[in-house]
DNA sequence: TATTGTTATACTCTATAACTATA
DNA sequence: TATAGTTATAGAGTATAACAATA
């Protein structure tokens, strides 16, 4: 039983992005540009390598991320006064409106199609195991990740 | 808070994909290859498609995959005498000892890495909780997956 | 006609290298 | 000299279309 757990993490995940994708296609977006959205939304106006960093994301690739937002009209480029390489990508109000009055909604419906075979109670404990998985980890890869 | 599950799982996967990978890379393989030599050794010789369908790979890409464990010695290919358009792709000794011997030993250490967090009560509750989140479901995409 | 396996091909995604402008 | 952003390019990974052999 316990050995079948990595299959089901694979597909659980198969299931949660097939779930997300799907959420925020219809908007001509990929659950990167959500991330990226609520990002901003959240943590304020960032360079585009602050937002690549942080979602482990290459920075070349959040050029085209960004380039898609922007051509869509919700964030906007502009350039940080106190260091001028860097870029301050904040939304516009078209985006801020899109993410709390469309998108947010429609992730949160997404996240409630995943976890439909929960109760609340149950819910609240996988995000606790989860939450524990991912940060209560102690040396990286000390056993299975040999570094190369 | 239970907004946030959607970022853990993704990042959880992360970890899991990262840890797996690393742990058969010594091997020369990838996961999808210790996934399809597990099918093999606990359901028997199957055709290239049924592995394909059985892990949501294209039978195109299961091709390539059926190439590199046949270069490896790992499986065979034979025909399928009751019908010779398949093969009856099977685990040859080697294959068999690897898996047993080394590869299962390996990933089930991989395992325990990715689950180091949590107690056996937890990683059993984690195991159902995957469980049920996986297997069940209503009808699919009842809410935030609308088909094209 | 449909299915299995195969090949060639195209497409997506991402990473690498090299450039510019700024620091 | 290092960093932010950009571009061009190359490399995975995967999917699509067309084909031969078999059912």
């Amino acid at each position: 039983m316990s050995s079948s757990t990595s299959l089901l993490v694979s597909k659980a995940n198969d299931l949660f992005v097939e779930i997300f994708e799907s959420a925020v296609e219809p908007f001509g977006l990929r659950s990167k540009d959500f991330i990226v959205l609520t990002a901003i939304d959240s943590m304020g106006p960032q360079s585009q390598q602050q937002l690549a960093r942080t979602h482990g994301i290459d920075r070349t690739t959040m050029v085209s991320v960004v380039d898609g937002l922007e051509r869509l009209g919700l964030v906007q480029r502009a350039r940080n006064p106190d260091d001028r390489r860097k870029y301050a990508i904040a939304l516009t109000s078209e985006g801020q409106a899109l993410l709390r009055h469309d998108l947010a909604p429609t992730m949160t419906n997404a996240l409630d199609t995943f976890l439909a075979p929960l109760t609340p109670d149950e819910r609240e404990l996988f995000n606790k195991l989860l939450w524990r998985l991912v940060h209560e980890r102690g040396p990286v890869g000390s056993s299975g990740a040999a570094a190369s």
